[in-house]
RNA sequence: GGGUCGUUAACUCAGCCGGUAGAGUAUCUGCCUUUUAAGCAGAGAGUCGCGCGUUCGAGCCGCGCACGACCCA
């Protein structure tokens, strides 16, 4: 500690100089000062080594980045949010003694500035500085500057100095807080009302998870954080809104992966008098429009693969994957237990009780999703695995559902929403029957949902797209807290 | 949960066959009024993730643990 140290000590010692002086380490006088992106290109007319004297003076605020000192004059860079800018200080126009004080300023340290602009003669857009304020003293040092802060660990852990030296993570937050933007000016369009359903929920629905328990107090109940808003989402369609979406947090207390944050955001939307179908064709024309948005293009790579976003996408039904992408025998699908024998031959462990459906969808999982790297969306999900889409008129075996996989991973989920109470009680009842025996999933049949439907909920096509996973997609991040500010890690020992 | 790899100065990294710990950046001192990975001269800076063991001697070998990354379940 004491020895570690050194460099805090040195920090330390000459903000308590610069106090004993007089300067205010952390001020709040200097305000309202100019983006510097905004003031850049207004030293473009300036030649170069012209200092324009009776030019306009400017005020720029931001974090000192990094410096280089002469006897008597020094240069440094300011970076506030929208970019940098050098800013040059002569002792001659400062005065010796405010320059004296400046000779105690560090990288890293928020200051303000006031000057004129002119042009190095190498031609890049500087500051002649008139006055320098101290903002806030920065009492520890920065990364270092050439390699940046490349250690992951620090990275998630201390995520404030990734933004401060890493431009890609700054860039990549921005994105996604544009994609989210984007996604509720596409959906706002359209006539989606956004709304807010509960995080906490007294039964934990919508999908198969296990959930985090909390209590509460004052009710005296247990109650569970969301893994899923589904069940809230269509009481509202029930309720008479037509079209409706959330973005917000869901919880699943599951393991971690480079594809799984405990904590993830999730969009759901939902539409009356619709079906999967059209659903099909929103999610291509949304997804394809953010990426030329965001991107600048529907064509991108992620992880040096190429991916086309550009519409149409592939449409395929899980039968038709596992023949042509996943090379299964066709005849052997008509034959259950062919299937079955399949599973086992390719290693799969089914739960006791799983059918022909859940065969399927683990077969499709191991021999087709990695394959699918371009859009597609996989249709005809067997009803055994899709306790809440509606049965196909034709076959009551599959649902109207489909799933889109975009570089192997799931994107999307979707389907014309069951609306029969007495099928929906059936299948709740089912899926409990199933994993009556793990406790963790916390099988409990809500009763209010069942009873909302029958009151009458319309025919409807409901969607959740994991808003990280696009995120990554679009801004080519290889793991999930590369698009989550602050990422879930075991706490830091040291210190 | 299993496997592989990693953890050395504030940051980025070397460290041979086991023999008293190295570089660059950063920091400090001096010189330096157009530098931009500024320069020149000098200096300081380490619980080698933690613990136990083997050894005359461990950053290095063995065992255990912690944290992280990747792969698998």
């Amino acid at each position: 500690m004491e020895t570690t140290s050194n460099l805090l000590k040195q920090r330390r010692e000459k903000a308590e100089a610069l106090a004993q002086e007089g300067v205010k380490l952390f001020s709040n006088t200097f305000t309202a000062p100019q983006a510097i992106a905004e003031i850049l290109p207004q030293g473009e007319p300036l030649s170069a080594e012209s200092h324009d004297e009776s030019g306009t003076t400017y005020r720029i605020a931001g974090r000192i980045m990094s410096m280089r000192k002469f006897g008597k004059a020094a240069f440094f860079h300011v970076q506030d949010t929208s970019g940098r800018i050098q800013i040059y200080v002569r002792r001659d126009t400062i005065g010796t003694e405010n320059f004296a004080l400046f000779k105690k300023w560090d990288v890293g340290d928020i200051v303000g500035v006031e000057g004129k602009l002119f042009k190095t003669k190498v031609g890049e857009t500087s500051i002649d500085t008139r006055t320098l304020v101290m903002i806030s003293k920065s009492l520890r040092p920065l990364p270092e500057k050439f390699h940046g802060l490349t250690d992951v660990e620090t990275r998630y852990r201390q995520r404030y100095l990734d933004l401060i030296v890493n431009p890609e993570t700054k860039e990549t937050f921005q994105k996604r807080v544009e994609i989210i933007r984007l996604i509720r000016e596409f959906l706002n369009n359209r006539g989606y009302m956004e709304v807010e359903t509960p995080m906490m929920q007294p039964v934990p629905g919508g999908a198969t998870a296990k959930p985090f328990k909390t209590h509460h107090n004052a009710l005296g109940m247990d109650l569970f954080l969301r893994i899923a808003p589904e069940l809230y989402l269509k009481r509202l369609l029930v309720g008479g809104f037509e079209k409706v979406f959330e973005i917000n947090r869901n919880f699943r207390n599951e393991g971690l992966s480079t594809r799984h944050n405990p904590e993830f955001t999730m969009l759901e939307f939902y539409q009356a008098y619709a079906t999967y179908h059209d659903l099909m064709d929103l999610t291509e024309e949304m997804v394809s429009w953010l990426a030329a948005e965001v991107t600048g293009s529907m064509e991108l790579t992620y992880q040096d693969i190429p991916v086309n976003l550009a519409p149409p996408w592939r449409r395929l039904t899980m039968d038709e994957a596992l023949v042509q992408v996943g090379g299964v025998d066709a005849s052997l699908l008509e034959n259950e237990a062919a299937i079955f024998n399949l599973v086992e031959e390719k290693g799969i462990q089914l739960q006791p009780g799983a059918g022909v459906g859940k065969a399927k969808t683990e077969l499709f999982e191991l021999l087709v999703e990695e394959k699918l790297i371009d859009p597609t969306f996989i249709t005809s999900y067997p009803t055994e695995v899709s306790p809440l889409a509606r049965r196909n008129e034709e076959d009551p075996s599959v649902t109207d559902r489909f799933e889109l996989f975009i570089t192997g991973r799931e994107i999307a989920n979707a389907f014309s929403e069951l609306n029969d109470p007495v099928d929906q009680l059936q299948r709740f009842q089912q899926q409990i029957d199933q994993r009556g025996d793990d406790e963790e999933i916390h099988p409990v049949l809500d009763q209010d949902y069942v009873r909302a439907l029958e009151y009458g909920m319309p025919s409807a096509a409901g969607e959740g797209i994991g808003i990280d996973r696009l995120v990554m997609l679009l801004t080519d991040s290889p793991s999930i807290r590369d698009v989550i500010l602050f990422p879930h890690l075991k706490p830091e020992v040291k210190e």
